[in-house]
DNA sequence: CTCCTGTGTT
DNA sequence: AACACAGGAG
């Protein structure tokens, strides 16, 4: 069981105590332990091999990613083999996914890696972002995944989901709010396995916190009713300022 | 911070 | 046609 540690003194927040947040994580990780997603890259510790995946699924969907990360891998087993092989092949590989020059990046950070790094993955976070293709988002993503470092994952995932839980209410697409979700997400994954946090915020946000219709319907068993029922108030939004229409709150 | 890109939605 | 989105890059 875990132990709050960080202080947490965020707008929006006034309602919750370190003990709802605690609760917060304990649901959490419970919810996402009974039915999250079992998915191919969460199986490997292959460093390499979840870089791929956090490249394939920033453009598209899960289901649609599945079959082209197996193929893909066994194709490119190793970095040798990606940065070895043609970009035509590369780019066939990739046929049908969209967005080629994230695969032409991938292609070139995988050679850089092998040509700075000696083919392994470097170890922190401002040496990842130097790689080609990989920014603050993947960088992060491959700091918890790959190495257990307890670094969020801020996407718009992520920032949906905790502006529900946390009742903040700032255009997520300010780079101001970025901020915000940072300190408020570091300071809640220090009490958790850090792949695990942002893999059921991912879960989360895909699943049944979704951007639209943010339905409540099949919730009873989610870490977000166990929430409201503990007496904290769901604002249901996507972005500040526009779409006040879809902006209502509800208590239970 | 702003801009850029390909893609999807209205 | 116009805008939203989601990341990375500069």
């Amino acid at each position: 069981m875990c132990q709050f540690r960080g202080k947490l003194e965020l707008e929006g927040l006034k309602k919750m105590n370190e003990q709802q947040i605690q609760q917060f994580n304990h649901d959490l990780l419970d919810w996402f332990h009974r039915k999250g997603r079992k998915l191919p890259w969460r199986k490997t510790d292959n460093p390499y091999y979840i870089w791929i995946s956090e490249v394939m699924l920033q453009q598209t969907q899960v289901n649609t990613v599945i079959p082209y990360y197996d193929q893909f891998i066994k194709k490119f087993p190793t970095p040798e083999a990606l940065a070895d092989a043609p970009e035509q092949e590369v780019l066939k590989s990739w046929e049908g996914l969209g967005y080629y020059s994230r695969a032409r990046n991938l292609q070139k950070g995988v050679r850089e890696m092998v040509a700075s790094y000696n083919g392994e993955l470097p170890k922190n976070k401002s040496e990842l972002m130097s790689l080609t293709g990989v920014g603050p988002y993947t960088a992060s993503a491959l700091m918890s995944m790959a190495y257990h470092e307890p670094e969020p994952a801020i996407d718009g995932n992520l920032m949906r989901v905790l502006s529900r839980v946390f009742l903040i209410d700032d255009d997520i697409a300010k780079q101001k709010t970025r901020k915000k979700f940072e300190k408020l997400a570091s300071d809640l994954i220090v009490q958790t396995e850090p792949a695990y946090f942002n893999q059921a915020l991912m879960d989360l946000g895909a699943m049944v916190c979704r951007r639209k219709l943010p339905t409540v319907r099949s919730a009873h068993s989610t870490a977000i009713v166990a929430l409201m029922k503990k007496g904290c108030s769901w604002n249901i939004r996507s972005r500040a300022a526009k779409q006040s229409q879809e902006r209502f709150i509800m208590r239970c």
